[in-house]
RNA sequence: GGUCGGAUAGCUCAGUAGGUUAGAGCGUCGGUCUUACAAACCGAAAGUCGAAGGUUCGAUUCCUUCUCCGACUACCA
C-alpha cells in the first residue's frame, strides 16, 4: 500500500510540475492538428500580477490546455508592453528619489538607457508570476513592444498609414497632462465628478452699459478669453450682439458673439471663451476668428501673457489670485457650490489641462469603416454578445486619433524635417536621408502612443511585417482575444482595425470579454482604494489551483465577479479566503478520493485505467454520468461558459462519483481476495478517476498532474493527454432511472433515522414494497448497498407492508418504506415528521386541484402539462393516504 | 444626460426556450460507531425570485413603469 499523504500539499507539487511541462516543451505549438492561437494581452511592463491578471491569464490557460489536449496544434503566445508613459513615470520617480535627479539631467539618450536596465531587471516580475499560475504559454516567443523585431513593425506601420495619407499633423487642442508633460488620447483621460464651484462674473460692456455675467468653473481662464458668446436665438442679448466688452483684469476689448454651441438653459446663458483652453471654445473661435491667447503653460503655470501680476503662478494659484480681485472690483456676481465633471490622465490622475499645441493624428474613418463591417457581418463577434453595440457605438462617432506623445520611452516617431521645412516619413536614418537629398535633417522628437505599437499585436508578434514569416503564416489569424472591457477601444477596436488593414483578414474571430474583478461591495479593484487581493498571496495560501478554481466557478459569462479580501492577522499576514478555500476543498476532495482508489489498487493484477463491461447498475451508471460530464464540460468550454464547467464538474466529482460511485463500489474494490470481479472493479474506479482527472486538467493543472503520475497511465503527462470525447455509445437513460431509485431509498432511509433520532450507532429494520418489477429488481440487486449506507439490519422486500405499530413509513419514486420503530425513538418525533410530509403533499395537491378544476387550464394548456398535473396529483393523493394511515400506527 | 448591466436563501452567485417540490458553495442548526477525506460524512432549516402594473389558463422567467446599485459614454461653460 503506498504512503500518501492525507491532505494536498500543492507547493511541492506545484514546484514539481511546472519545470517538468516546460523542460518537455508541453507550451509550443506541436502535432499537425489545426492551429489554435491566442496572443495574450500583454500587462505593463511595469506590472505585478493582480486579480483581474488571474482571471484573465486563468482562463487564458484553461482554454489552451483544453484545446492542446484536443489536440490542436496549441500557441498561447505571451509579451509584455512597454507602457510608455507608466514606465517612464517609475524610472523618473527612483532617478529622482534615489539620485535626485531628473531625466533632464541625464539626457535623452542616457535616460532611456536607464529605463532599458530596469525593464531587463525588474520587466520579467509579472512574466514569473504568470508561471506561478500555471500558465502553458509558449515563453520562448515571449515578445515585448518595444524589442527590435517589433520596433520594425511599428515603423512599417507608421510608414505605410503615411503613404496612404493617414497621418496628418495638427495644432489643435489637446488632452494634456502637466504631470507627465504629455498629450494623450480621449480615452486616455479618466471622468471624475469633483466638488467644484461655479462662478458668475460679471464682465462690463465697454459702453458703461451694465455687464454681462457669464459662468465658468476656471476663472483662471479668463485671463486668455477672447469673447464670450451666447445663443443667436437668445432675445436677452439680441440687442446687444456685435457690442464690445471690457475683459475685467486684463482690459481687453472683446466681442459679445454669437454661437449655436451655447445653451440658453445654462448659468445666463452666456459663454466666456477662451480658444486656447477649451474644446468647444477652441471650436468656437475657428468658426468665429477669434485669437487664441495663451495664459497656461505645459507645466500648469501661468504665461507672461497672463498679465506679470499672475506669470508664473500654478494654474489653481491663480485661480484664487483672480477671483480675490475680481472680488475687489466687485465683478463677481456669485458663487455656487457646483459639481465639476474633472478630466485627469488616467495615468497620474493629475487634472488635464486643454492645451493648443502641435501633435500627429491618425485618420479614423476611413480605417474604422472595414472594422465596423468585420463585426457587422459576424466575422467578429463579442462574447457576451452586448459589447458588439458597444464597439460599434464608438466606432460609428470615432475621432482622429492623437498619437505622438512628448516622452522619451517609445517608438519614436520617424518623421523627418528638412531645414527648408519639408517633412517625411521614413524607416530609418538612412532612408530619411536619402529622401533629404543631401539635406540636413532631424528627426522628431515625440514618441508614438504606446496603444499604437501594441495594437498591432497579433500580427506583429507572429513576424510580419515579413508576410512569409512561419509563424505568420501558420497561426495567424489568432482564434480568441481574452481582454478586459475597459480596453475595447483602446486595444481591441485598433488591433481589428490594423488586422484588417495590413493582413486583410479578422485578427481573431472571438473576442471574449471576462468579467470584472470587484471587491465585496461591488466596486473596482484599484491600487488606490486598496481593495486588491494579491493572488501570489492566494496562492502561498491555497496553492495555483484553488485560486484558479474560485475564480473560474464564479466566471459566469458577461456577469463580474466579487472578490473577497484576503483576511489577515495583526501581522498583515494573511490566513483566509473563503471562496478560495471551497476550491481548496475540492482539491483536497479530489486528492482523497484518488488517495483512497491508490492505496486500494492491490498488488496482485495489474490494473489498468480501462473500462471492463459490467451489468452492474452504479457501474453503467457512472459511466453514464462520466459521459454526461464529458459533453456539458465540453460544450461549456467551447462557449466560454467557465463557471459552467466548473461547476458540472465539481459536481461529477463530489455528489456522484466519490458520494455515490465510490461507496458503491466500496466493497469489491477493498477487498482482499483476489478475485477477477475486484481487479475488474479497480480497473473501473481507476478508468472513471483518470478520465475526470483528464477533464479537470485544463482548470487544475497541478493537483491533477500529480495524481495522474501516481494511477496506472499511458503516456508521459496528463496534458498532453487525450481530452476526453462524448460518446453516445455510453448514454444510459434506464440506468440513471435506477439510480436514482437506489439513491431515493438510501437517502429516505438516512432522511427518517436522523428526523426521529435514531442513533447512527443502531442499525433499523427495514420493510419495502413497491409495485413497480424494476424498483423490486433494483432493491433486490443492492441489498448490502442499501444495508451498508443506510445503516440496516434487515430488508424484506414485499407485495405489501405489513402493520406494525409504531413505525416511521417513508415514499420516495413510488417505494414504500416502513422502519419499526419500537424502542428506538420516541413518537412524538414521527408523528411530527410524517405531519410535515403530509402537510407538504397537501399544499401541493391542492395546488394542482386548483388548476385542474379550471377549465381553462385543461383546455388551454398543452395536453402534456395537464396530463402531468393529473399524474402528479393522482401520486399525491395515494400517498397522502398512505402517509396518513401510518400516522395511526403512531400511538 | 445617454446607453448597457445587476437586484433570486444570512453572504457570494447559478438558473428558468413561461408549467409539478427555484439550485450550489459558504454560513446556521442537529448528528457522526462509518474500510479516502473533520478541508470530511449524514441529515435539516432557510427564498412573497427588488416594487407596481400588464400579457397569459399559468409569470421568478415575457412587456411597461418605478426604486436602488454598478459600468461605460457625453462639449453643458
Amino acid at each position: 500500500m503506498t504512503e500518501i499523504p492525507k491532505a494536498y500539499e500543492p507547493h511541492s507539487v506545484e514546484k514539481k510540475w511546472y519545470p517538468f511541462w516546460k523542460e518537455q516543451g508541453y507550451f509550443k505549438p506541436a502535432g499537425d492538428g489545426p492551429h489554435y492561437t491566442i496572443t495574450i494581452p500583454p500587462p505593463n511592463v511595469t506590472g505585478s500580477l493582480h486579480a483581474g491578471h488571474a482571471l484573465c491569464y486563468t482562463i487564458h490557460d484553461t482554454l489552451i490546455r483544453w484545446k492542446r489536449m484536443q489536440g490542436y496544434k496549441t500557441l498561447c503566445l505571451p509579451g509584455t508592453d512597454h507602457a510608455g508613459i507608466a514606465t517612464q513615470a517609475v524610472v523618473e520617480k527612483q532617478l529622482r528619489q534615489t539620485e535626485k535627479l531628473t531625466r533632464h539631467d541625464l539626457g535623452r539618450e542616457k535616460f532611456v538607457e536607464r529605463i532599458w536596465d530596469w525593464v531587463n531587471q525588474y520587466g520579467n516580475v509579472i512574466i514569473n508570476q504568470m508561471h506561478g499560475l500555471g500558465c502553458s504559454f509558449d515563453w520562448d516567443r515571449t515578445r515585448f513592444t518595444l524589442d527590435e523585431g517589433y520596433a520594425n513593425a511599428v515603423l512599417e506601420c507608421f510608414v505605410k498609414w503615411w503613404d496612404a495619407g493617414l497621418i496628418y499633423r495638427g495644432n489643435r487642442i489637446t488632452n494634456w497632462c502637466p504631470q507627465d508633460l504629455t498629450a494623450i488620447s480621449d480615452i486616455e483621460v479618466e471622468r471624475e465628478d469633483r466638488k467644484g464651484k461655479l462662478y458668475h462674473l460679471r464682465y462690463p460692456y465697454k459702453d458703461g452699459s451694465g455687464f454681462v455675467v457669464v459662468a465658468t468653473t476656471r476663472p483662471e481662464t479668463m485671463l486668455g478669453d477672447t469673447a464670450v458668446a451666447v445663443n443667436p436665438k437668445d432675445e436677452r442679448y439680441s440687442d446687444h450682439l456685435g457690442k464690445a466688452l471690457t475683459l475685467p483684469l486684463v482690459g481687453r476689448e472683446i466681442p459679445l458673439i454669437a454661437d449655436d454651441f451655447v445653451d440658453r438653459a445654462f448659468g445666463t446663458g452666456a459663454v466666456k471663451v477662451t480658444p486656447a483652453h477649451d474644446a468647444n471654445d477652441y471650436e468656437c473661435g475657428l468658426r468665429n476668428g477669434l485669437a487664441q491667447i495663451v495664459v497656461i503653460d505645459a507645466r500648469g503655470k501661468m504665461t507672461d501673457e497672463a498679465g506679470e501680476q499672475y506669470a508664473g503662478m500654478d494654474r489653481f494659484a491663480a485661480r484664487k489670485k483672480i477671483v480675490e480681485d475680481l472680488e475687489a472690483q466687485d465683478l463677481i456676481e456669485k458663487i455656487e457650490d457646483y459639481t465639476v465633471p474633472t478630466a485627469l490622465c488616467d495615468r497620474c490622475k493629475t487634472v488635464i489641462e486643454p492645451r493648443l499645441s502641435e501633435q500627429w493624428y491618425v485618420k479614423m474613418k476611413e480605417l474604422a469603416q472595414p472594422a465596423i463591417e468585420a463585426v457587422k457581418d459576424g466575422r467578429v463577434r463579442f462574447i457576451p454578445e452586448r459589447y458588439n453595440k458597444i464597439y460599434l457605438s464608438w466606432m460609428e462617432n470615432i475621432k482622429d486619433w492623437c498619437i505622438s506623445r512628448q516622452l522619451w520611452w517609445g517608438h519614436r516617431i520617424p518623421v523627418w524635417y528638412t531645414e527648408d521645412g519639408e517633412v517625411f516619413a521614413a524607416r530609418n536614418e538612412e532612408e530619411a536621408k536619402q529622401k533629404a537629398n543631401g539635406k540636413a535633417i532631424r528627426q522628431d522628437e515625440d514618441v508614438l502612443d504606446t496603444w499604437f505599437s501594441s495594437g498591432l499585436w497579433p500580427f506583429a508578434t507572429l513576424g510580419w511585417p515579413d508576410q512569409n514569416a512561419p509563424d505568420l503564416q501558420g497561426f495567424y489569424p489568432t482564434n480568441v482575444l481574452i481582454t478586459a472591457q475597459e480596453i475595447i477601444y483602446l486595444w481591441v477596436a485598433r488591433m481589428i482595425m490594423s488586422g484588417l488593414y495590413f493582413m486583410n483578414e479578422i485578427p481573431f474571430p472571438d473576442v471574449y470579454i471576462y468579467a470584472t474583478v470587484l471587491d465585496m461591495t461591488g466596486q473596482r479593484m484599484s491600487k488606490n482604494k486598496g481593495n486588491g487581493v494579491d493572488p501570489l498571496e492566494v496562492i502561498s495560501l491555497y496553492g495555483a489551483d484553488a485560486l484558479r478554481f474560485a475564480l473560474l466557478i464564479r466566471t459566469a459569462k458577461g456577469q463580474d465577479i466579487r472578490f473577497a479580501p484576503l483576511e489577515k492577522d495583526k501581522d498583515k499576514k494573511p490566513i483566509r479566503h473563503k471562496q478560495v478555500e471551497e476550491a481548496r476543498n475540492f482539491g483536497n476532495k479530489i486528492w482523497n478520493a484518488s488517495r483512497f482508489v491508490l492505496m486500494n489498487l492491490g498488488d496482485a493484477e495489474p490494473i489498468a485505467a480501462k473500462w471492463v463491461a459490467s451489468d452492474n447498475l452504479a457501474d453503467r451508471w457512472i459511466l453514464a454520468q462520466l459521459n454526461k460530464t464529458i459533453e456539458q464540460v465540453t460544450a461549456a468550454l467551447d462557449d466560454y461558459r467557465m463557471n459552467d464547467a466548473a461547476q458540472t464538474l465539481y459536481h461529477f466529482f463530489w455528489d456522484d462519483f466519490c458520494d455515490w460511485y465510490i461507496e458503491l463500489s466500496k466493497a469489491l474494490v477493498t477487498s482482499t481476495e483476489p478475485s477477477d470481479q475486484a481487479t475488474a472493479a479497480r480497473c473501473r474506479i481507476v478508468y472513471v478517476l483518470e478520465k475526470s482527472l483528464r477533464l479537470l486538467h485544463p482548470l487544475m493543472p497541478f493537483i491533477t498532474e500529480e495524481i495522474w503520475q501516481m494511477l496506472p497511465h499511458d503516456g508521459n503527462s496528463i496534458s498532453i493527454a487525450e481530452f476526453p470525447k462524448f460518446d453516445a455509445a455510453h448514454e444510459d437513460r434506464e440506468a440513471q432511472a435506477q439510480m436514482d431509485t437506489l439513491i431515493g431509498v438510501i437517502t429516505k432511509v438516512r432522511n427518517i433515522r436522523s428526523e426521529v433520532n435514531v442513533p447512527q450507532s443502531s442499525k433499523v429494520n427495514l420493510y419495502l414494497s413497491t409495485a413497480d418489477d424494476t424498483a423490486k429488481q433494483v432493491i433486490n440487486n443492492n441489498i448490502e448497498n442499501i444495508k451498508r449506507l443506510g445503516r440496516v439490519e434487515e430488508i424484506r422486500l414485499a407485495d405489501t407492508l405489513p402493520t406494525i405499530e409504531a413505525s416511521a413509513r417513508g415514499i420516495v419514486a413510488g417505494v414504500d418504506l416502513l422502519i419499526p420503530l419500537a424502542g428506538l425513538i420516541d413518537f412524538a418525533k414521527e408523528r411530527e415528521r410524517i405531519g410535515k410530509e403530509i402537510s407538504k403533499r397537501d399544499n401541493e395537491a391542492q395546488g394542482l386541484a386548483t388548476k385542474l378544476n379550471n377549465p381553462s387550464f385543461v383546455e388551454r394548456a398543452s395536453t402534456d402539462v395537464v396530463q402531468q398535473a393529473r399524474e402528479r396529483h393522482a401520486e399525491l393523493v395515494a400517498e397522502l393516504e398512505k402517509l396518513k394511515g401510518s400516522l395511526k400506527t403512531l400511538v
